[in-house]
DNA sequence: AGGTAGTGTGGGAGCGCTCCCACAAGTGAT
DNA sequence: ATCACTTGTGGGAGCGCTCCCACACTACCT
């Protein structure tokens, strides 16, 4: 059962040749098996397909992509630290969702973190060697130049998150907008009259249309916007932590908080905790993204769901789409494949 | 400054040849000049890398992998479905430690989820084509054959957590049994009484140490061991819940957990509010990773930290080492190289 | 002067595949 | 019987690199 080919540099292991050889055909018919051509007759195939298993034949892999000039590896590309994607759930749960569906295809997953020029040079360097056949791009800001990189070396790459409206590479995003309508909706429905928000780093896109999403729900519904009740933050808990300290210095008759992610919307409730305001009952939370933390809160947070696992799924398809597609690059880009999923809120005992 | 190579096949990226050509010297020069071989004179370096610089080159490594049998790429291997894996902190933590380590090195990461049959049966393919020069293992249970396959193929790999006392695999580790003992300790010096364990599953080796450790710790205070204070759990938070029901019925006077993770002691923290018990002033509750979850709970959980940062680069470290040694596995394995790291008792409110 | 190292260099061979051209054999219309 | 296709097959060429042998050239001894 176990190999027996002839020694060579590989460690032993048997190249299409000999089980060509052993077959009884040639390395052409043997390749054309593998692959799974049409072209070949069913006597031959069973008797490749016996010489394969008899010598446990596997290809491979890097003859294969120096002759084919393919990897069958994609990057999932983190512009971002270690420390900031691990700190993030939302990457996290990105990462699941695409892992769960590449486990479904022959395509292997590379994890490449860009966090510091250094790094980011590393990159350049590695994708102009088209080591893998497509990227997966989460995370990225409005002045990112990684996106033109990958345009210009005519490498088949999705994103994460739009960087603006008119995106140019194809995309997968969740509704922001919508979600955040619906959060604050929620918020007015249940009585509160002083609706604040911590919004994100806004040279996010996302960050941005949770704003205008905000802004919305409280003209739709005929109430002015107050600006002092709008306080930036970072995505981050200490930002969340800041930004709430400052809004209830601002406006200390504030009754909810509607946070751009549960990440900050913990910080906020640290800080509203200390200042003894009690949630629900003096202030309604609300968060975005419904990550494991929302759940773990206390009390449990009231968040916007984002389809993750649903995600990662179109992000996969959409990529080897592109992968498969072999028209030229500009050719492609016209079409503007973007995704933008529906999100939908998930009430628990902090709103 | 761009690339203007003849027009091959790979998409006009320069060759060797073209970059040999452009400097005036030999392909071998070249190849010498970008491995870093000493055995090259100044001028001779000096135009070849001008000409590099000139033309963008950068090395195909497919053709390289081909002809020098090597990959620069290694694997983390997670023998789990990607739910468990970012379900639990401690792997989030581990993959952080080593994407951190690995940015300093040429050598890229590569996520294998092998959750199911189906994924374990393309592994062992993608194992056997030796599309990786090294492997990470985690999260081995006792009976996994994995670590046999990688053995038999003679791949490098450590294993992150022990198998057994006596791993045979070059391992990293953190003490689990002097964690325990120093948690346990802890409660003892606080003049808890009645102090209970929740373990996690006992056929991963770190989780029986820690039982062993609590055992020692109570046996050097001179305690007697009182087995119903012990409750098997699985290192989820469902695995928690159910464990601390089970104490509570079975001895509703104890009061102190000690859990053998921070997931399984929010699991038991639930459970205790809910019957009512205030910690820490009725039960005392302490957890083992110091993950992000204990510094969120409702108070703030008392966990055994581990060196996650260093233990990452240990493995990398580890990893690289074997893979430049060139002897033989066997020759190799003798030596028997496991590293046990410290941890270290991290005090907040729950204790 | 002849020998013997050492140093730098060029280029052939070969890694294991895929691509594609050539060709044999079969099939059916003229 | 001839010509066209179609279907299945073999194997040459070539992907871009590393490895290593051969060879010039220098330097320093006898």
């Amino acid at each position: 059962m176990a190999a027996h080919g002839a020694r060579n540099r590989s460690g032993g292991r048997p190249t299409l040749e000999e089980v060509a050889a052993r077959a009884g055909v040639g390395r052409g018919t043997v390749s054309r098996v593998i692959n799974g051509s049409p072209r070949v007759s069913e006597a031959t195939r069973t008797a490749v397909e016996a010489a394969v298993a008899e010598l446990g034949y596997v290809p491979n892999t890097a003859a294969r992509a120096l002759a084919a000039n393919r990897t069958d590896a994609i990057a999932l590309v983190v512009p971002e630290p270690e420390t900031r994607f691990f700190a993030e759930p939302y990457f996290s749960d990105v990462l699941r969702g695409v892992g769960a569906e590449l486990g479904e295809t022959e395509m292997q997953l590379l994890l490449i973190f860009a966090g510091n020029d250094r790094r980011r040079q590393r990159l350049a360097q590695y994708l102009a060697a088209h080591r893998v056949d497509g990227v997966l791009l989460v995370s990225v800001h409005a002045d990112d130049p990684l996106p033109d990189l990958l345009a210009q070396l005519e490498i088949p790459a999705v994103i994460s998150g739009r960087r603006s409206a008119d995106e140019a590479l194809p995309s997968v995003d969740s509704d922001n907008f919508a979600g955040a309508h619906s959060a604050v909706e929620h918020l007015l429905a249940r009585g509160r009259t002083s609706i604040a928000t911590i919004t994100g780093r806004l040279d996010v896109y996302g960050a941005q249309r949770r704003l205008d999403g905000y802004r919305a729900a409280l003209s739709d519904a005929g109430r002015p916007v107050d600006e002092r009740l709008i306080a930036p933050g970072d995505f981050t808990e200490e930002g969340g932590r800041r930004a709430m300290t400052e809004l209830l210095a601002a406006c200390p008759g504030v009754d909810a908080v509607f946070a751009g992610s549960d990440v900050m919307a913990a910080g906020a409730r640290q800080v509203l905790r200390e200042a003894g305001r009690r949630i629900p009952d003096d202030v309604a939370l609300v968060g975005f993204d419904d990550s494991a933390i929302a759940r773990h809160m206390d009390p449990p947070l009231t968040s916007v769901r984002q389809p993750i696992e649903e995600m990662g799924r179109a992000m996969i398809d959409l990529l080897l789409a592109e992968i498969a597609d072999d028209r030229p690059a500009s050719a492609r880009r016209l079409e503007h494949r973007q995704l933008v999923l529906p999100t939908e809120l998930v009430e628990r005992a902090s709103s």
